[in-house]
This record gives C-alpha cells, structure tokens and sequence, in this order.
DNA sequence: TGACATAGTGTTCATTAAACACTAACTTGT
DNA sequence: ACAAGTTAGTGTTTAATGAACACTATGTCA
C-alpha cells in the first residue's frame, strides 16, 4: 500500500505506433484482457514505473508490444480529462513512435490474436479517449511532413528515391510528381547514395540512398 | 491520507507566461516560499486537483498568479525525470500562455515582492528543471510565429500594425521591413480596421485593425 | 509655420514552387 | 535474341512568393 498525504492521479504512458504496411499508414492496437472496456481495442501503454522517466516508460511499452527499440519516438501530447478513466482519475502521456517497414517481420505474431495493424480508414471503436489521441497523433504526423524529414524514419537502413516518395503519398494522400519530388529530396542534403542497388522485378534497378544522420529528424525551411 | 494499491507519481502544472513588457519579451517568475528551492524563483504551477482538467488547472493558476482569464493558452511538453524533484516523484505538465501588455495593468503588484517579469536574456537561477521548460517554451514560441497568428495574442482588443511589427521585432530580435512586413499581415485576411486611430504623439494617427476572430490563432502557409 | 516623429504606400528582382514527357535499364516470355 | 512490360531516372519553362529598397502624409508641439 502506498498513502500520500493528499491525493495522487495515476500515470501511464501511451503510445500510438505507427507504420507502413500494404501500402497504408497503419497503427498498432491491442485488445484489452480486463476491465475497463474488457474485450475493446486500444492503444498500447500502461502505468508508468516510478524510477523510470516517461520517455523510458514509453520506449519499454514499445519494446514490450513490438519488440523494436531505437525508433524515432516523441511526446505527443498529456491528456488528463478528470473521467477519462471510470476507475480512477488517470492522465496518459501520450507518445507516437514510427517503425520502418523492415523492422516489422521480427514479430509477426507477437501475442495470437490479442494485437493488429488497423488502418486509419478501418479503426475499431476504441477504448478510453483512444480516438482522440489517435487524431491528434496523425494530425502532427502529417503537419511534420511539411518542415521536417520525420518521414525517412519510416524507411529502413537504405532505400529508394521512389520508396521515400511512395511514403509520403501514403501519408499525404495524393499523387506527387516524380521529378519534382526528387529535386526537393536530393536538395534537403539529408541523404547520399550507397552506391549500390535494389533490383526487384523486371525493371531497371534503383539506386539505393541512406541518411547521413539516421537517427536524426531535421527542421527544414 | 489516501491510498493506492501501486505507487502513484504527484502531478502538478506550471506555466510560462509571456507578455510583452518595456519593448521585451518577459515571463512572469515568482519567489518560492517554502522547500524545496525556498527562496529562488521558479515558474508559477501547483498541483492539479482531481476533479479538473489539466487545461482548467492552468487556467486556475493563471488567474491566481495574474488575475487574467481568457488569455491563450497552450500544453508545453510534460516533464517527468525520475529525480526532478527531491521530495517525491512529480510530474508537471508544463503550459505556456501570452497575455496582452494592457491586461498587465489589472494586476501591478500582486503579492508584495513575490512575483516578478523578467526578461529572457536576464532570468535568475531557477528551481527544479524550470530552466528547461522556459527553454523549451521560447523555442515553441518562435517557431509558431513562422506558421501561425499566434503573436496576435500580445496584442490587446485593437492595435496598429506598427505595435504588431515591434512584437514579431522583439520576438525574433530583429527589424523587419515595414512595407513587406504590412502587405504580409493584410493578406494574412485575419484582421480588419475599426474604423479609428489611435494618437500618441507628436505625429501621424495610426490606423486601428482588430482580429476578425479575436480568440483564434490561425495555422498560416 | 517649421521641425520633428511616426504612419503609410509600389515596384523591381531573386528565389522557390508547379507543371509537364521522354529515355534508360532490367526481367520475362516467346 | 528480341519484343513487351515495368519501374528508374532526368530539365526546362512558367507562375508564385519573398526580399530589397525611399519617399510622401499627417499629426503635435515649440
């Protein structure tokens, strides 16, 4: 039993994962084993250990329900509605992480059925206030498209011009031009060539690029 | 007393709350009371109570420290190190507001010699991790003036372009050319004239625009 | 009425963004 | 071995936006 002299919120951390599969931006969800909303989908998280900071607490609910470490993974937002848990007031620091399309196929079926890549279009109903926070992670997601090379993160180690662009039609929803679109990203500095290529299928060969600083997001513009 | 079955952290909000003040940039700090830090400046905050949203408990403190209500406000960033308190484990969930220089005067001197504004370039050493959050909520306030109508929130119910280019001055810390600087605020389409002027001086009237949605910080480009 | 101080006003030039179509290189099937 | 299919790769022109720049207007006050 743990008695403070007044009174004491819980805190957990949640974490929208975001990432790119079948062509779509996805997100992962589990199913909920007990009450509250025993049965529902929602965002994984959990409470947060009190030697841990918050950002570790993320990044071990991370490791737990994907088994990825070393993502891109930013605070996104506290939400703390006084009911937004029925049990007890809870307030949830909400993160988004993004994980290369690569790093997926380690934990293909992590835990049977209990967890799934939804979709934006095809999002379950959620527990708590899970849609609001999904909402407010993809909104950012997509505002930091515009100033920043965010994107690159969802891209393995090496990759291809068309890859990358691929990526951010996915996300914008909308066709991009090809040329243009090239300029721009050899333009921002960010990547160089490997010097070698990816050849799959019966076309020619795409030069493979890498980022200069893989783990760095920049500001453009 | 109260009592939880696991360990819960305390959760607390502070503000950094800007205004404009002597062609400056300015925050309001106060003179801690008791321990821990008893006697350096610190933000103004406290902890939140559980029957109110985080959001409502900034407000509560804001209108506490300053007596202003229905002034922007914003989250920060949530700041949880394990150690950043010495007392327990607390978390605050950091918010930043800007008041408008003539809301200041409602409240000269608030609580004897407490309270203080001071400018960014002459903050004393602070308490907890404070220097921290004021860094990160200068950084959020500059980067916005570039994509949003947030500077207008210095500004009172109506104003000149002129005092509307000193706050963009004074927050870049840099002269900006008056005829590009007004063509851009106009076709900006968030402000209109009221039809008066306002005369101080030895000189020409200035014509008085006002927001066309007062309570409004538009997202630009 | 002249000196002073801030308000107000357009044009030119440089940079950036948007539109647009063809050739190159590989695989596979005949 | 070559034709068909598929994705990779490459420049130029035009429109829109941003940056530089100097003078006139209108008030107050001595």
């Amino acid at each position: 039993m743990y008695t403070y002299t007044y009174p004491h919120p819980a805190v957990t951390v949640d974490i929208v994962i975001f990432t790119i599969r079948d062509a779509q931006l996805k997100l992962l969800l589990i199913r909920r084993a007990g009450e509250p909303f025993k049965g529902a989908w929602a965002l994984p998280g959990g409470f947060i250990h009190l030697d841990e900071s918050l950002e570790e607490s993320a990044r071990r609910e991370l490791q737990e329900e994907t088994g990825v470490s070393g993502v891109y993974l930013e605070q996104l937002y506290t939400f703390g509605a006084p009911q937004r848990d029925p049990r007890e007031r809870v307030i949830t620091v909400a993160y988004y992480a993004l994980i290369p399309s690569d790093k997926l196929q380690l934990r293909a079926a992590t835990d049977a059925e209990a967890v799934g890549w939804f979709g934006m279009d095809e999002l379950p109903a959620l527990a708590f206030d899970h849609t609001d926070i999904i909402a407010m992670a993809h909104q950012r997601l997509v505002a930091k498209l515009d100033y920043s090379t965010l994107a690159f993160q969802f891209l393995g180690h090496d990759f291809t011009l068309s890859e990358l662009q691929s990526v951010y039609e996915i996300i914008l929803r909308e066709a991009l031009d090809k040329r243009n679109f090239r300029k721009w990203a050899l333009a921002l500095d960010q990547i160089e060539e490997t010097g070698r290529e990816r050849r799959d299928g019966a076309h020619r060969p795409a030069k493979l690029y890498r980022l200069k600083e893989p783990g760095t997001v920049a500001i453009i513009k």
